[in-house]
DNA sequence: TTATATACTTTGAGTATCAAAGTAAAGTGG
DNA sequence: CCACTTTACTTTGATACTCAAAGTATATAA
């Protein structure tokens, strides 16, 4: 065994099994307690000053439509969201952040990931940075192969 | 908001949302169908040939004695591990993985990882390796800044 | 206008999780 | 050596998340 290897499999599986321990602890603090990990993702797919359909949400969640309709009445009820009805198609749900806790939740996620690719950055020189992106991808495009979905 | 930043964060938002989707994508098929990606990392963890005692997967896998005991029911059913008691000391529980499935699942899984950084580690030279091997540390680093545990 | 498709919600069942209470064995202080 | 405390684990009760399947309301097509 090689030593990039070693120090490869050593990240690689520390990162997997711990990477949403870690996000959860980066994210769900203050204000934000009485949601999870999963409502913080719900909350960056709509994004601010948009209406999302369920099933939009649901694809890029890669959840079932019912299941996101039981996460959706969570945050309707902590007043995450707002639900509204298309009046072209009243059987569409449109869903929104709130302007108040949704779209403080909304920044404060998207700071979180600003700091953290911000302090990578800061580590890496151009040349480097390259390298890294170059890396990511191969891991993207190897699970992609793998991948039933996307 | 600059290229590389762009990249870095569609890059690592992607993975992190899906990682586990993928994994489980990877590992969880054919013989390995009736356990869960979790399953898996226990099994991961306990090891070919050894025992381990509750307590110590259960801090490993960073659940509570409780949860863990509810997930090895559920592998001792399914004849993945087997249970037994130290004669040093009644009171501990030794787990070991089955000659069978057990030991099968555990390379099954290693030999996932061991292919996955192979192909990633064929797209880099000896260089580059380098880079990303700093740069995943920086990110891991990153993290055990933020986090209570480790 | 009837049949079919679409968008979503509800329901039922399974899994995962924790905290707290319970059981049994081991260690300890007087 | 006996009562008390600690340790190792299991059980129980509650909550959360997930899916598949059934149900409801609306839209579209024949």
């Amino acid at each position: 065994m090689d030593k990039a290897y070693e120090a490869l499999n050593n990240l690689l599986v520390t990162l997997f099994n711990n990477i949403l321990t870690y996000e959860t602890e980066a994210l769900i603090v203050d204000e934000f307690q009485d949601i999870s990990l999963n409502d913080m993702h719900i909350i960056e797919i709509i994004g601010v000053g948009k209406n999302k359909n369920m099933s939009t949400i649901a694809k890029q969640l890669e959840v079932t439509v019912g299941t996101l309709t039981f996460a959706i009445n969570n945050l309707v009820k902590k007043k995450y969201v707002k639900r509204s009805r298309s009046i072209k198609d009243k059987r569409v749900v449109l869903i929104s952040l709130t302007k108040g806790k949704g779209e403080r939740a909304y920044k404060h996620h998207k700071t979180f990931h600003d700091q953290m690719i911000q302090d990578i950055m800061k580590r890496l020189d151009e040349e480097k940075l390259e390298v890294l992106v170059e890396a990511l991808d191969s891991i993207q495009e190897y699970f992609t192969k793998y991948s039933s979905k996307s």
